[in-house]
DNA sequence: ACCTGAACACCGTTCAAGT
DNA sequence: ACCTGAACACCGTTCAAGT
């Protein structure tokens, strides 16, 4: 009584997609295999096929959640002059933040603190080797360090910190858009900040080298 | 047969530390409640007078290693000049950083990501309201300003930036510690990163203006 | 009051049997 | 080959009974 095998690749998506809306919905230790299969119309068994255990189901996930939101970027990104590199840094911090803030829910449901020791593939660190999103953010600062545009000794340990701050920085806005509305206007402020951390630990601003101080 | 029930607060405390062994052995889900009453010497059921559910016991951990880093810190930074806030804060940033790395295991194995979705109680996000050790750091960037020692515009802001910046790097440093040996050098070199990120970002450095510029 | 541990309920995973 | 769902194993949690 199964009316026609349905195409692997399209099953796997089903469960994923069904497995995406239950994290949402009740939190990733909230729902059961038994749920997704329910809600992808297949036996529980056949779970098995598909994906080795849960936690490997949610590696999966996040894996998805981090290549869409690289896919979008890099398509926002390829519209940019292709040797602004301040420009470049900028625009992916900004697109990092809000995107992640698009889909705070599943961010956040995905990614919350807690649970397990097993091995992190996707995992926040922000190695570029092992997490694409990072990986972009090191192609524009090795690029802008070699054209002179940033002043930075280590560009690699730059990234390390730039991506961190940023990530930290989304899921503090993540945390606080939760109860209750966060403005636009907040957003844009901390935007604005991140922003302004970047151009100075950059030594960006540079180009208008003078700025009245008042002393002390 | 018990020889004599012990102070509670003390029981307590030998589930906390019993459990905290076996989080660092086995992981948050490779642990059982019935490993930590073994280990405690008490029944199965005694662990639930002493604590709401596993997942309450595993914030009560966290809490624990948070209270005693800041903690360890603040007799640290009480040493020093109480008006330096450069200097402080370049402290705090150093003694963070080494705080989370010397203890890199529990704090991995604590808040190693993945779970649930229920409220995070000591969750990592940088807000001072809800974590004792941003709070400092707060107190540090507050003071600092106010007192005309850092240019910012948003110290509260600044607090969110560097707090995610230094707390991220900890974890990658963490998980570069993992596999093989993470070289004391390769530490200080990301610690004086952080520190140069600190300084350019609030713009300490102003003391020795001028510095030779390569054009373009 | 505090502790015990058997019993319960729930769910991740497996597997023999179907098409 | 792919799918099914009953059965199994393992734990988190509860609770009636002890001291």
């Amino acid at each position: 009584m199964k009316p026609r095998t349905a195409p692997p690749e399209q099953r796997r998506t089903a469960l994923l997609d069904a497995a995406a809306e239950l994290v949402l919905a009740k939190g990733i230790s909230g729902f059961t295999v038994e749920d997704v299969t329910n809600a992808a119309q297949v036996a529980k068994g056949t779970f098995y096929l598909y994906f080795r255990s849960k936690e490997q189901l949610v590696r999966a996930l996040r894996e998805r959640f981090i290549n869409d939101l690289v896919a979008r970027q890099r398509a926002a990104l390829r519209r940019l002059p292709a040797d602004d590199w301040p420009g470049r840094l900028r625009r992916w911090m900004e697109l990092s933040l809000r995107g992640y803030l698009a889909h705070a829910e599943l961010h956040d449901a995905l990614f919350q603190h807690d649970g397990d020791a097993a091995e992190s593939a996707t995992g926040h660190p922000a190695d570029p080797a092992h997490n694409g999103h990072a990986a972009e953010l090191a192609e524009i600062i090795q690029a802008g360090s070699e054209s002179g545009a940033f002043a930075l000794t280590d560009p690699s340990l730059a990234v390390v910190l730039l991506y961190n701050t940023m990530h930290g920085t989304a899921d503090y806005l993540v945390e606080r858009s939760r109860g209750g509305a966060l403005s636009k206007a907040e957003t844009n402020r901390v935007i604005a900040e991140l922003l302004k951390l970047c151009e100075r630990y950059t030594e960006t601003s540079r180009e208008a080298p003078l700025r009245s101080e008042g002393a002390r």
